[in-house]
DNA sequence: ATGGTATATTTGAATAGCCAAACTTTTCAT
DNA sequence: ATGAAAAGTTTGGCTATTCAAATATACCAT
């Protein structure tokens, strides 16, 4: 088996992944989703948005009501939350763990949450939860090891880390 | 800007990525590099290598010596061995860290290696030579959230980490 | 019911990267 | 130097995803 040809061989497209999760942020902010609505969102012309949302309907992941708006299958739904699930945990880790800034964080996460696996998705956000349990060692390593490299100051009242896997564990809660 | 767009603009392809360390790979295991070796080895078509070749070629990432044979130009071999340095990097955070499987560890890394940034690669191998560094935080942080976690014994005589990071730190002073 | 706007779809073109198959060029042994 | 084998390139086709532009459909007000 030729590992770099897998690359290719994943359960969603990157483009496909964002369809779905446009749809499923529509519907959260205004109650609906469109062929339209979804182009204007992501910024395609609505020609390639209508191409796009009827393959993902032939492939099971998208349907329609009565009224021609968009609904989110159940698989596709579970696709849509899975791959934001992950950019969650990475952008936490990612910000809150290496410090890297905002905006590269959101770039990197973006163009990898569809391409890990379920495995590495659930790991991190393991490992990122023991850093900020009770237990003392997760807050004395990350402590030391930001004072080693000088990433910045580690305040755990308010340390970003916190913040960011706070977040994940509401997210992962409120999905489960 | 819109970040999930982001996903095409990278420096290399994937597909790109991997003709070049295809090529950096033959010549150092058998001395010389042709069209048809790298098709060979990465198991796809001469008349696809041919292509590719000549478009990395005339990217300025590709050379060829006076018999035919391929060479690494300067940029060519820094984005190579960028990528590879991220592989190796990836995948002692996965096994290492994880203790995701060596072959999942080998797919994800292999998917997002030539993906994510110049910074989060290098704040990631910051953070496992920490890991491995002297300062006891590392260690006991390491120990007590597998042990959290039932991932797997901690033995630092002979631990996975240990050996990922080891490898990791002779790569990078080598082609530092 | 007639026209205007909003919405949706189709068509034709582009890029990337693969394949198969045909064709060309190089190399090398006799 | 001739002809076979090896190496390299070209051509045409396929998929995916985008765009622009043309077309079709629906919706709504007068």
């Amino acid at each position: 088996m030729d590992v770099w040809r897998e690359f290719e061989h994943n359960e969603i497209t990157h483009s496909g992944a964002h369809y779905l999760m446009t749809v499923q942020q529509l519907i959260e902010d205004q109650g609906y989703a469109r062929v339209s609505d979804v182009a204007r969102e992501m910024h395609i012309t609505p020609g390639s948005a209508s191409i796009m949302i009827k393959s993902l309907r032939e492939k099971g992941y998208l349907e329609e009501d009565r009224n021609r708006f968009l609904l989110l299958s159940e698989e596709g739904n579970r696709l849509a939350q899975s791959v934001w699930s992950h950019r969650q945990i990475l952008i936490a880790f990612l910000k809150g763990v290496l410090h890297i800034d905002a905006e590269q964080a959101e770039i990197d996460a973006c163009k990898i949450e569809h391409l890990i696996s379920t495995k590495t998705g659930e790991r991190l956000l393991l490992f990122l939860q023991f850093l900020l349990s009770d237990d003392p060692h997760g807050k004395a390593f990350l402590k030391s090891y930001w004072d080693a490299n000088v990433l910045s100051i580690c305040d755990f009242e308010s340390c970003a880390v916190c913040e960011e896997v706070g977040e994940c564990l509401v997210i992962r809660s409120e999905s489960a």
